[in-house]
DNA sequence: TGCTTTTATGAAAACCTTTTCACCCAGGAT
DNA sequence: ATCCTGGGTGAAAAGGTTTTCATAAAAGCA
């Protein structure tokens, strides 16, 4: 029932040669052949096959996409960002989900560079020195979204998490707030958890508040229930505060549940700012104060810098650092 | 740089076939070539060719999935089950964003022919007779996640829409309610808004309670924003209710937020019962009250089926319904 | 008219595998 | 000694395309 080129040169009574042609230059046959050849293809249902194709030109316009888990906003943003890119560049997406484990990313890895992909984009997670060595096999364009590396040169798009804590942290001060805690990622991660810490704590030190980490700052996972349980145990380190810096907008809300079942409401008892502005933070009450990531635009700017990769073009900077955003909502109050 | 199977078979002295074999029957070819082959493979970091394969096998393990919009929770969530079910059968995802939008479909669709994937998954929205004309030319399998054709027989997974909208009815009848309002999809939706619609009203009639499609029902997006501008109406159109059924877990917080900012509190003024059961609905004050579909199964299940259908093994039933789950938490009270 | 150039087409090689078939050789049975 | 069996291997075709090269016909030009 499925049709090759063969068929359609049969049917048109021509050569397969001379079908390509009609799909590839179709300016050089003759008119009358073009349409008797378009004619059979149709009839036929005619579809050529990429697979052969791809055996040719080397090259299969589709792109492996990395991500530790799909269900979480954070990525599903960014992958939409890269999806549309994608369309836009005439690739296709082959998604694989990671779940951070780094078995089953070998495996996918493996899977990709069998099935020829063009590209690779690889989100979160900080480039460890095995990685990058099975990166270097792969012999494929590689650039990183919302993550990226300085030991290793490889083309990454992120924004600059050090100074959008500043930005955050400096929103609380601003705010007259002097006792702020914060709620951190883990602290193994030096890709982006560190970063904001020290933003977090630059701000401090620039207007003159004293620092210390070990009351002031809760360690722990980017979910919902670990900004909860870290608001719990910031609170009886640190009773006083008046501000709380949850450096993801998950980490928020479950800080504020934390406070709302407490007891304590927020703006008005202690104010949160989040990181991320997925779209969750305009939907909470009170809507989320946090600084932005244009989580969308990420994945498209690092499709289309693979794509430059790939067409070997000019790639601009090789990390490239996209603007953040404060977004002032209802969750920081002045005091 | 790119080596492959008559480099190896060069560098181990036997013909490809051997090389071949190796591979896909090791126990063919004698233990001492075996090893010298091996060694070959990894000394030339050798990975075999998924084109060339699949233009043999004409099988690519790959698996086409439409989906309206990824970055929406609801269907990054059966997303992530398609993915687990893909890994564990082995199977790659394309993953096309269609946006709602029948051309970028069309266009999707005849990427993914040309690309030669096995089978092919299709998320909410109805089929249309023209989009199942595309379908049969497509000749591939096909499974529906999370919406169904009674018309056309394409084997399908999805929750019991009427069934669970009677029982989120129900529930707030249970509680004492008798003046219920709707926030409903777009009237032109018959796969999951009028379903949920008659679950409704069914569940308002079996107690004894008027129906008033006109003022009790507001129609319109899934989006958070029109579930706001939806109480809105309702509110409007229908003072004294005291409890609403908005058929998304978007809507329904939408519609919290809307009621938050005119001064009625959720619960106590009015109760919100929800639909979808998404992460976010467990992260909102008060927890959303919701009836849960299992998205992660769906899409699990879904990509089996299609696993079934592509072996051509027994596929159980054409129509998969799942079990959908009442999932209280606090923002239906007791009147 | 006779020559060269151009235009339209086809044959065959190449891309990288798998698989069928044939071959060779060692060892067991007769 | 002869035949058969079978394990281990290689040559070649097939899968569907693109592309190079060759060829034939038509057109241009003197």
């Amino acid at each position: 029932m499925e049709s090759n080129i063969k068929d359609v040169a049969r049917l048109a009574n021509v050569s397969i040669s001379t079908v390509s042609r009609v799909m590839n230059m179709p300016e050089k046959v003759a008119i009358e052949t073009r349409v008797k050849v378009q004619e059979a293809m149709k009839e036929l249902n005619y579809t050529p096959n990429a697979l052969a194709r791809g055996l040719i030109y080397k090259r299969t316009k589709s792109l492996g996409v990395l991500i530790p888990d799909i269900s979480n906003m954070f990525y599903s943003e960014m992958l939409h960002g890269m999806e549309h890119a994608a369309q836009r560049h005439h690739y296709n997406l082959i998604l694989c989900n990671t779940d951070n484990n780094k078995a089953r990313m070998l495996e996918s890895l493996n899977m990709l560079k069998e099935k020829q992909i063009d590209g690779l984009v690889f989100t979160s997670e900080p480039v460890y020195p095995d990685y990058y060595e099975v990166f270097k096999k792969l012999q494929i364009p590689i650039v990183l979204a919302a993550t990226h590396s300085l030991e290793f040169d490889i083309p990454s798009v992120k924004v600059n998490d050090e100074q959008a804590s500043f930005d955050a942290a400096e929103c609380l001060i601003k705010h007259g707030h002097r006792r702020i805690g914060m709620i951190c990622g883990s602290i193994t991660d030096n890709v982006t958890a560190m970063p904001r810490l020290q933003g977090f704590l630059r701000a401090l030190r620039v207007h003159d508040l004293e620092t210390d980490v070990d009351s002031q700052v809760q360690f722990g996972g980017y979910k919902f229930e670990d900004g909860y349980e870290a608001m719990g145990q910031l609170l009886r380190k640190f009773p006083d505060i008046t501000a709380v810096f949850a450096s993801s907008d998950e980490r928020a809300l479950g800080a504020i549940s934390y406070l709302h079942e407490h007891g304590k409401s927020v703006p008005e008892d202690i104010s949160v700012i989040g990181f991320d502005n997925l779209r969750l933070a305009q939907m909470s009450i009170p809507k989320l104060t946090t600084v932005g990531q244009p989580l969308y635009q990420i994945g498209y700017l690092a499709v289309e810098k693979l794509d430059h990769l790939i067409q070997n073009e000019h790639v601009g900077e090789l990390r490239t650092y996209v603007r953040h955003e404060l977004v002032e909502r209802q969750s920081v109050a002045r005091r």
